[in-house]
RNA sequence: GCCGGUGUAGCUCAGUUGGCCAGAGCAGCUGAUUUGUAAUCAGCUGGUCGGGGGUUCGAAUCCCUCCACCGGCUCCA
C-alpha cells in the first residue's frame, strides 16, 4: 500500500499501482471526466501513469494550468498526427505547449503550407480527436529511439536523442502518430473538442539563424466550441487596442515612406502627449536630485571603440558619417553612456560629490533588422529618458532603489499593475559575449541580487539577458496582443568608467574608479507611449489626454457662451476646444465619444443663463450641471491625484 | 536578415475566369438645416490600383523585381 497525499492535506491508502484517473474515479465519475493530468509530487504526470510510491497528489483539470499545458501539449501530438497524414513524409522538430496554445515546428520538404492548409488541418484534427485516441506511453533505450527514427528518417528527432541519456527516453503513441516525447498527456484526445490554427511562421531549427528554417504553425484548442469563440473574440478586441492603430486614429504618430521605415513621426496630439511624459519625468527627477545635461547627435567613432559598443556593433550600426576634408568618421548617437562620461570627465570629482546623476532625453539612432521593426515599439530614432548615476560601490544598492522607486511610481501614476521585473544575467555558457572581468561581473549580479531580495521585487532571473557590459534590472509590460515589451531598465556597470578613466578622489585623497548605473525608467519614450496606449485603449489619463475637454454648444446661439467657457479653461490650465460645427448634439457628442475626449461640456440656454456647464463623462455619460469653478476644481483635483503629486 | 502573407481615395473595404471612362461608406469641401446627450439632408472633390519591368490587341487582375506593412523566427548597446 502507498499512501496518496491530496491537496487539502487528507491521505488515502491505496494500492501501489494505482493511476490519479482511478482515485479520480472514487471521488466523482464527474471530475474523472474533466481530469487531464496530475500533479505527481511537483511533476505533472498523465493521469493514467501508474504510482508506486508515497505521493502527494493533485488532480489537474482545465482550470488548472497544467492542465490546459497538459491538453495543448497533446494537441500539438494531434496535429502533427493530422498533418503526418494529410502530407506524408513531413519531418517533425519540436512540438510544445506554450502560454497561449501550442505549436509544432515542421520540415515540410518541397511542399509550402499554407493559410488555406490549416483549415484542412483542423477539419483532420477533430475528426481525429473524436476517434477518443489513448495516448500510449513507451520507456524505449536510446538505440531503438535511434533506429526507430533512422527509419523513419527523421534527422531532427535523431538530434535531440542525441541529446538525451539513455534510460530516460520514452516515446507517446496515438493514433498514427509516434512522438518523441517526455508527455504528459490527456487520457484520450475527445477531450479536445475546439481547434484553432492561428498562424504559420518560420522559426529556425533550435533557434540557431544558421540553421535550416522550419515551418512553424501556432495553434489552441479548447474542450469547448463556446471557450474558442470566446477566446477568438478576445483576440478582435485586443486588436482594437493596438497602438498601431489608435495611433492613426487619435493622431497621435505617422510613418512616411518617403522619410523611411522605422522612423516615426510624431503628430501634434501624439507629441503632446510625450511631452507631458518628459515633464512629469523631469519633475520627479528634479526632485531626486538629477542634473540635466545635452549632448549631440553624433560622435566620433573613437568614443564607440573606447566604450566597447564599435566592436559589438560597428557592422551592425548606421555606416558612419564623414567630414569632407578630414575624412574624420562619426556614428549617429546608438546610446547616450558615453558622452556622459566624458561630461563626467570634465572636471576632477570628490567623493563629496557622488552621487552625480547626469539625465538627458537622447535622441539615439541604431540599424534595426528591417523585419524587426514594429510600430512605435521597435523602431530605428528613438528617444531614451536615460540618465547616469556616477557613485561609490558602497553607493550602488542605494541608487538603485531609489531608481526602482522612481519605475515604480511611474508604473503606478500610469496604472501599470501587470509587469514582470526580470534579472538579466550573463549566460555562463558564452564568455565571448561579455567584456570586463569576471570579478566586477560578479559584483555587480550580486549587488542587483540583494537588491532585489531587500526590495522584496517578485523578480524572475534570466541568464544571456545582460548587456554586453554588465547585467540588468528590466521591467517588462505586455502589449495588447501579449507580447512582452521591455520598458524601464537599470543597469550596474563597470565597464564603462574603466575604459573611460573616470576617477574621483577619495577621503584617502587617492583616486579611485566610479561605479556607473545605467537607468531608463521609461525605456524609451517611443515603445513607452505604444505600450501605455495599448494598456489604455486609448483613453489616456486626464493628466496625459491631448485634450481634456471639449465645449459642445446645442447651436450657433450659444458660441459666445462657448468661447466664454473655453477662456475661463484656459484660464484654468484646462486643455479645451469647442466644436462649432453646425452639426446636432447628438453628432457632437458622439464624435467627441469616438475621439475619447475625457469631457464633453455641452452648453445651451439652460446653462448660458445659469453661467453653468452640463457635464458628460467619456464612456460614461451625463454628470449634470456644474459651475465653472466646480468643473475646474474637479478637473485639477484628478490631474494631480493621477500623476501623485500632493493637492 | 530569414519564412509566409498583404498592398485599390485620408480611413475601412468592393472589384466575377484579364475586357467599355475603377466603385461604396466614412472623412474633406460647398450649400441647406440651428438642433438638448453616440451619426440631419443634398451636391461636389479626391485614386498613374505600392514603385519599376515584362506577357498580352488589352493588366488593379498573370509573371519578374524592388519597397513598405502584417504574423512569426533571429537580433535588440
Amino acid at each position: 500500500m502507498i499512501n496518496i497525499t491530496l491537496p487539502d492535506n487528507t491521505v488515502q491508502q491505496h494500492e501501489s499501482g494505482i493511476t490519479a484517473m482511478e482515485i479520480a474515479k472514487k471521488i466523482s465519475e464527474g471530475l474523472a471526466r474533466n481530469i487531464i493530468s496530475a500533479e505527481v509530487n511537483g511533476e505533472i504526470w498523465d493521469a493514467t501513469r501508474p504510482i508506486n510510491k508515497d505521493a502527494r497528489l493533485k488532480l489537474l483539470t482545465w482550470n488548472d494550468d497544467g492542465g490546459k499545458a497538459t491538453m495543448w501539449h497533446s494537441s500539438a501530438h494531434l496535429m502533427a498526427e493530422a498533418i503526418e497524414q494529410l502530407f506524408p513524409g513531413v519531418k517533425f522538430g519540436i512540438g510544445p505547449d506554450i502560454e497561449n496554445g501550442f505549436y509544432y515546428d515542421i520540415d515540410t520538404g518541397d511542399r509550402t503550407l499554407t493559410e488555406s492548409d490549416l483549415v484542412d488541418i483542423e477539419k483532420r484534427m477533430i475528426d481525429l480527436a473524436r476517434e477518443k485516441q489513448q495516448f500510449e506511453r513507451v520507456d524505449i533505450s536510446k538505440p531503438e529511439a535511434l533506429k526507430y527514427f533512422t527509419e523513419k528518417g527523421d534527422e531532427y528527432k535523431i538530434e535531440l536523442i542525441n541529446d538525451l541519456t539513455d534510460g530516460e527516453i520514452t516515446l507517446y503513441k496515438s493514433g498514427t502518430f509516434t512522438d518523441l516525447c517526455r508527455g504528459p498527456h490527456v487520457p484520450d484526445t475527445g477531450m479536445i473538442k475546439a481547434v484553432k490554427l492561428l498562424n504559420i511562421a518560420g522559426a529556425y531549427w533550435r533557434g540557431d539563424e544558421k540553421r535550416k528554417q522550419l515551418t512553424r504553425i501556432y495553434g489552441i484548442t479548447f474542450p469547448k466550441k463556446k471557450e474558442l469563440d470566446e477566446y477568438l473574440l478576445m483576440l478582435e478586441e485586443a486588436k482594437k487596442r493596438d497602438h498601431r492603430k489608435l495611433g492613426k486614429e487619435l493622431e497621435l504618430f505617422t510613418f512616411s515612406q518617403k522619410v523611411g521605415s522605422g522612423l516615426p513621426l510624431w503628430l501634434p496630439k501624439g507629441a503632446q502627449l510625450r511631452e507631458r511624459l518628459e515633464q512629469y519625468l523631469k519633475r520627479v527627477q528634479k526632485e531626486a536630485g538629477y542634473l540635466p545635461v545635452i549632448t549631440p547627435h553624433i560622435g566620433n567613432v573613437n568614443l564607440y571603440k573606447i566604450s566597447g559598443h564599435y566592436d559589438k556593433y560597428g557592422q551592425d550600426s548606421f555606416r558612419p558619417i564623414t567630414t569632407p576634408v578630414e575624412g574624420e568618421a562619426f556614428f549617429l548617437k546608438p546610446m547616450n553612456c558615453p558622452h556622459h562620461c566624458e561630461i563626467f570627465n570634465a572636471k576632477p570629482h570628490s567623493y563629496k560629490d557622488l552621487p552625480i546623476r547626469y539625465a538627458e532625453f537622447g535622441t539615439v539612432y541604431r540599424y534595426e533588422q528591417s523585419g524587426e521593426l514594429h510600430g512605435l515599439t521597435r523602431v530605428r530614432g528613438f528617444t531614451q529618458d536615460d540618465a547616469h548615476i556616477f557613485c561609490m560601490p558602497d553607493q550602488i544598492k542605494d541608487e538603485f532603489k531609489s531608481v526602482i522607486k522612481i519605475i515604480m511610481r511611474i508604473f503606478k501614476a500610469l496604472d501599470f499593475k501587470e509587469f514582470v521585473t526580470q534579472i538579466s544575467l550573463r549566460d555562463p555558457n558564452t564568455p565571448e559575449k561579455y567584456i570586463g572581468s569576471d570579478e566586477n561581473w560578479e559584483k555587480a549580479e550580486r549587488a542587483i541580487i540583494e537588491v532585489a531580495e531587500e526590495e522584496g521585487l517578485d523578480a524572475i532571473t534570466e541568464y544571456g539577458e545582460a548587456a554586453f557590459y554588465g547585467p540588468k534590472m528590466d521591467f517588462m509590460v505586455k502589449d495588447a496582443i501579449g507580447r512582452k515589451w521591455q520598458l524601464g531598465t537599470i543597469q550596474v556597470d563597470y565597464n564603462l568608467p574603466e575604459r573611460f578613466d573616470l576617477t574621483y578622489t577619495g577621503s584617502d585623497n587617492e583616486k579611485h574608479r566610479p561605479v556607473m548605473i545605467h537607468r531608463a525608467p521609461f525605456g524609451s519614450l517611443e515603445r513607452f507611449v505604444a505600450v501605455l496606449v495599448e494598456h489604455c485603449a486609448g483613453n489616456f489619463p486626464l493628466w496625459l489626454s491631448p485634450d481634456q475637454a471639449i465645449i459642445l454648444p446645442i447651436s450657433e446661439k450659444y458660441q459666445k457662451f462657448a468661447e466664454k467657457v473655453l477662456q475661463f479653461l484656459n484660464n484654468s490650465d484646462i486643455r479645451a476646444l469647442i466644436d462649432d460645427r453646425g452639426e446636432k448634439i447628438s453628432r457632437k457628442i458622439r464624435d467627441a465619444e469616438v475621439k475619447k475626449i475625457p469631457y464633453m461640456l455641452i452648453v445651451g440656454e439652460k446653462e448660458e443663463s445659469e453661467n453653468q456647464v452640463s457635464i458628460r463623462k467619456h464612456g460614461e455619460g451625463d454628470l449634470g450641471s456644474f459651475s465653472l469653478e466646480e468643473f475646474a476644481v474637479l478637473i485639477n483635483k484628478e490631474v494631480n491625484r493621477l500623476q501623485g503629486f500632493e493637492v
